[in-house]
DNA sequence: GCATATGTACTAAGTTTTTAGATGATAAAT
DNA sequence: ATTTATCATCTAAAAACTTAGTACATATGC
């Protein structure tokens, strides 16, 4: 059964799948979920339930290796990344990237040693931009 | 009707009216809609349901003024960002806040005055925590 | 006073999410 | 060769999400 509006972002089990796929890079149902943070007992058939939904979805592709399907990622976690962070500028911080980075550090969580991380990330790219 | 797993997220839904009433600090179904970024015709009861649900959902309270349900969030829209930022930053940066603005950095146009406007953020988180 | 507007509360329908059982095919093990 | 394991596929069911209608109460306009 096809979706009548297919989304543009997962559900937090769907990432869950994706983040054990983009580990793996391709590979089976079985194989991705020994590659998932395994918190969560589940079901074979309920893993192989999500991978169909997200192959009907568009975020994964399969192709028949033997018997088994071995999927793969349509979108890499790079893109992904990038999308989820427009999305949530633009639904939780009116748009403005900055706000986002800035409410990060703000965050009291921070440590040091993150933010010398983060500092030379913004030297690296000044130093980009402006030669 | 409660629910079994009260969740610590927003749906798409809840965060445009969440928006909405962090917008107007507190206020009646209507006053929160009308503070909508209305790209969507909904129904009046439609809002008051969704309402209802965050008080459920424990995102905000009401307290009655002459017939009108007066609603206040209980979590601010600061305190939601952090929690975002952080959900994310576990989901799908492997828990490195730093990886998430790199990728930021990485395909956001940063101007030069943002980066300045970070760096002296970072300058007086230091300041504050060493100092 | 009566119609109109505004409000809550209840109810419900359609969809999606999440989980997993049942069935049948195919490969591996003994 | 028959049992056992692995796989896809079909089906289903409980929960959550989203939207809104209906009913009823209470103000407001005339």
């Amino acid at each position: 059964m096809a979706r009548k509006h297919d989304p543009d972002f997962l559900t937090s089990v769907e990432l869950e799948f994706m983040n054990g796929l983009w580990a793996v890079g391709s590979g089976t149902v079985r194989e991705i979920m020994a590659n998932m943070d395994a918190e969560v007992d589940r079901a074979y058939t309920s893993g192989a339930t999500v991978m169909r939904i997200l192959e009907q979805k568009g975020f994964v592709a399969s192709d028949k290796k033997d018997r088994a399907l071995v999927y793969t990622p349509v979108l890499s976690k790079n893109e992904y990344q990038g999308r989820s962070i427009r999305q949530m500028s633009k639904s939780l911080f009116d748009g403005a990237p900055g706000a986002l980075v800035a409410r990060l550090v703000d965050d009291e969580m921070l440590t040091d040693e993150m933010i010398e991380q983060i500092r030379s990330l913004l030297d690296d790219k000044q130093e980009k931009s402006n030669g």
